[in-house]
Formats: C-alpha cells, structure tokens, sequence
DNA sequence: CCTTGACTTAAAGTGAACTTTAGATTGTAT
DNA sequence: ATACAATCTAAAGTTCACTTTAAGTCAAGG
C-alpha cells in the first residue's frame, strides 16, 4: 500500500508526468488520491486502472471513450451491461484492425518481393509497366510456396 | 486509359474531394496530370499508386514518409535499396502492432469474461478486490480450455 | 453567349492527444 | 529557517491529418 509520487508514477508506466496530468484533467483518473498540500499520490490498484487504460488506449480507444468507461466504472452495478458491451465491441474492433494489417502485410511482402527483383538487376526496368502481370507471378510463386 | 475527374476519383478511391488535393499538395501525387485549363485528370494507373499509399497509411506511416516513398518512386533506380528497405522496416512495425494488438485482445477477452461473470451475478461483489486471484481462476480456466 | 455546376488555390479552421510555459505552492534536506 | 527540487494549475502551443471557407476559373448544355 505504498504511495507513489506523480513522477514515480510516470516511470513506473511509461507515461510522461504532463500525460498523466492531462490524462486527470480529462476525467480518466478520478481515483487517484492527494496529500493535504494537494499533491497527487498513486496507489498500487491505481496501477491497474492506468493498465485498463493503456490497454484501451492503444487498440484505439480515443480518450473521451475511455473516461465513459471509467465513469461507468464509478457508477457502480447498473453499468455492468455497458461495460461488457465495450469490450465486446472493442473486441470486434482490434479483429478488424488485425485482419486489415494481416491484408496490409500481404501487399508489403509483394512488395518487398518486387523490390528485391529490382535490387538484384539494379532496375525496376519495365516492371512497373504491366504490374498486373508481374502480381499474378507473384501470386503464382506464393501458390506454388516458393517464395 | 481514361481520364477521371477529381470527384470521379474520390469516388473510386472512397477518399474525399479536398483528401486527394491535401495529398497532392503534399506531394503525394506527383503523377497526376492536368488538363490545359488546370483541372486534375486522374489516370487508370494512378489508382495503384493510390492503392499504395492507402496500404502505407492504414498500416500506420506518416504522410511525411510515405512522401519520401513517393520522391524515391520519382528519383529512379538509385533509390531502390531504400525502397525496398522501408518495406521491410514497415513489415516489421506491422508485424509488431499485430502483435500488441493480440495481447490486448487477451486482456479484452478476460475483461470479457470478468464482466460476463458479474452481468449473470449481477454485481462486481468484491472482484474488483482481489483482481490478482481473480486474473489466477481466469488463467486457470483458460489452460484447461473451459473458457 | 450565358448560365450553372464542378473545378481551382490559398488560407484559415478543426479535433485529438498531448506538451510547454509561467507563475505559484509544497515538501525535504541541510 | 532557508534553499531548492518537485509539484501544482491554467492556459497557450504543437503536430497531425484533414476539412472548410472564400473568391475566383473552367467546361458543358441550351
């Protein structure tokens, strides 16, 4: 149960001091207690709710959905429904978004592939001409897992 | 080998109007020719360089850096090592986002499963208090593939 | 020729997520 | 007690990727 200083606070979650302040100022840390002087002290639980948070925020949860979660949290009970809504929509999101960058990755290996082509002949000569055809060799060579 | 009129081209890119002049002003579209009186006149070719930088951009890279693509693109052969080496690096930053975003699909999964359980009791009841123990059956029950 | 709708540029505005600044206060070490 | 680092708040500034606005130009139909 120790108490943490807002700079420890910082290095303990790789956030800036100025981040977690702002990130107060937005509403996302209402559970962070102060001294009498006013100064912020974090608790150990308090770690888990800026993991919540980190979680959240870096699958794309923009701040203001972030603190509705969060006030639904302090609501109490009524919110469960809510909050596990979130979650699974959320779930559905970050899906999304790995299907989209498994397709981007696709494209990026072809074109790793075409710029090695280019690389060892020293010239993309021509390739960019009938791209088309030179994709469906591309495709060809993956089907045949040679490459 | 038509030519397509801005709007024509937002059209079939589902980017809007002022995008593709943003873009361009950015120097993102050096290939887009003009009709004598100054108007855009988007080629059938344009589309892939378009399909290109929507690759790189919904993969995350800047506009800064995929202009730095597109100028080696225009350079030539001499650029095609560093060409080639951004697709690389850009494999290994996609790479590494599916990654964070499959570990923070586990933790929405548990969150899931955490409000799941409370939704059917209809409270949190002490869960929240003892998240570790809790985090442990959910671990738990995951390694004997009950949940 | 003239109207009308789509196009043009340059510049200003927007929203998100911080970051920086300025000036005041707090806590601690000597 | 005093110095000094760390903290505080409020407000302004920054960056990114657009979007909107204003004022003007182009192109096709009647």
């Amino acid at each position: 149960m120790t108490g943490y200083s807002i700079s420890q606070a910082a290095e303990k979650t790789g956030l800036t001091v100025s981040t977690l302040r702002y990130y107060e100022s937005e509403g996302l840390l209402p559970f962070v207690d102060r001294t009498s002087g006013g100064q912020r002290v974090f608790k150990d639980e308090d770690f888990s709710w800026l993991s919540v948070i980190e979680c959240l925020k870096s699958s794309g949860v923009s701040i203001r959905e972030i603190k509705q979660y969060i006030d639904w949290c302090m609501e109490g009970d009524s919110t469960l429904c809510q909050r596990r809504d979130l979650f699974v929509r959320q779930k559905e999101r970050v899906e999304a978004q790995i299907a989209e960058y498994q397709k981007n990755l696709e494209k990026i290996n072809y074109k790793i592939w075409y710029y090695e082509q280019a690389v060892a002949r020293g010239t993309e000569g021509g390739q960019t001409a009938n791209c088309a055809a030179f994709e469906a060799e591309y495709a060809r060579l993956r089907a045949e897992g040679n490459v």
